[in-house]
DNA sequence: ATGTGATAATATCAGTATGTTATTAACTAA
DNA sequence: TTAGTTAATAACATACTGATATTATCACAT
């Protein structure tokens, strides 16, 4: 290539005198939403169907928003991508590795981060209830699950978060998938947090209508009862047991597996089918 | 707030000797890649169904990758969202406004920008076909709408790009929702361009089945046939006729009005339901 | 042993939605 | 008036869905 600009320069000229500095750039992190499936308290017989979404933070050791509960993440570094610098940030801050993760938004309203102008890309990760055990023993002291309740009406969203005797609460309206939601009101959150976990929350409920997003939230095995019960969870609504089988047939695959001592009729164990 | 950091600062300390400098950051762009749909040659009898998929490019005037075509972008500013900069950038470089929108996935695999550390975070705009006319005659000259051809198979799709004697091809291996696509083959795109263009189509492809995005494309009165045009080549499916038009029934209003001299029993004239 | 209460799993059936073909409608051009 | 063209809807068989009912299988109590 040795084409010439209006300077005179070719291409390499251009390049060796090129100040990426002159121009005001912003930081960029990452921010992961991390969801899991309590599995509930476990009366071997009676046992409650007390399935819980969860979500992962962290408590700031340090200024701005000193502590107040955050998502976990960090900021991006040169030689990764986004998506890889959400990954580590995660693992190193709570251990969590290995589990779905999928890019979200952009969040980018100035002012957001009161240190600098930071550009936050949101993710979502969705943690197999078989790993939270090896999670919750990690050596991420701050890192702790809270127990999710969101309720929304007329276009907002009330969070409320629990973990032990930790509660923060925070309330949202959203304007559709290509806004920012705005912040109400804010109790314990650090940051711009609780809109993104109300995005992340909208998102997880939309692409459960048509995808199979839910299976990352299951262990490697499990009862169709479980995974409706995920489902019935995560999108609010009561479902019929056989609607649902017909319509989760063909993405699990039966292992000829079934649970014991229940009580019951005993169920079948299923494994999410690969295609 | 006056908690004290382990160095003793509140945060009005903290904030006031913040440097954001110490650690590198990378500039942030926005690429928009803005489809719209050609009115096909309009024989006024026995007229060819032959509406395209185009979309826009810039052609570089500078470095790097001078004379290569670009998706319309530029660099996010200090005061303005990500989604601001692309509506500003694509408003100033192709005369395009007041289209639909979407954030679509940032782009940050390192090295992808030769000048620096750059990510970028693509857009996709659909231009209603009614606008199509004023932006030709707009005065940003270095922008071209070209027919927007993609065959997929295996894993990989090959784009085909036309504006009168320009001719640009690129193929790229998709990796899912979650990985940029790789290029494997690039003829007169630049940059990553060609990775945000097949991403973007991928998305446009799968929305249009449980969405109403689709409609963004139209002008604001069309006929049921045009509306089948158009999914018919997003989708690359033939649809008929019948079942289509119980599918967007609830999506589209009658006017009233007809076409007229077409040869034909005339067709009516529908709007968008807004709901 | 036998019954009770629990959940699993499937059968059944009505109502709805969908894919497909056929038919009718309304226009232009020859 | 006819041929050609596309629009619009009717008609019908099949598939899908929501809902209820029925049967299965277990733990436990008596």
């Amino acid at each position: 290539m040795n084409l010439l600009d209006e300077n005179g320069m070719d291409e390499q000229q251009f390049l060796a005198q090129y100040n990426q500095k002159e121009y005001p750039c912003p930081s960029v992190a990452v921010d992961t939403v991390a969801f899991a499936i309590s599995e509930g308290s476990q009366d071997n017989y009676r046992k409650l169907p007390s399935k819980q979404l969860c979500l992962l933070l962290i408590q700031r050791a340090g200024h701005p928003h000193i502590g107040q509960w955050a998502l976990p993440g960090g900021f991006v570094e040169p030689d990764e991508t986004v998506g890889s610098a959400a990954c580590r940030e995660l693992e190193e801050e709570t251990g969590v590795a290995d589990s779905y993760i999928e890019q979200l938004f952009a969040f980018s309203t100035p002012g957001r981060d009161p240190r600098a102008w930071v550009i936050s890309v949101a993710h979502m990760a969705l943690v197999s209830s078989g790993k939270l055990e090896a999670i919750a023993g990690s050596d991420a002291q701050s890192a702790k699950w809270f127990v999710l309740n969101a309720s929304s009406g007329n276009g907002q969203v009330a969070l409320s978060l629990k973990a032990g005797d930790v509660e923060l609460s925070a309330t949202v309206a959203l304007n559709g998938e290509q806004l920012e939601p705005e912040i109400i009101k804010n109790d314990g959150l650090a940051f711009d947090h609780a809109k993104i976990i109300a995005y992340a929350l909208m998102r997880l409920r939309g692409e459960l209508e048509y995808s199979d997003l839910a299976f990352n939230l299951m262990p490697e095995k499990f009862t169709l009862s479980e995974l409706q019960q995920v489902y019935e969870l995560l999108s609010g609504k009561r479902l019929l047991s056989a609607a649902f089988r017909r319509k989760v047939n063909s993405f699990v695959v039966q292992t000829g597996e079934y649970t014991q001592n229940a009580g019951h009729r005993p169920s079948q164990i299923y494994v999410r089918n690969k295609e």
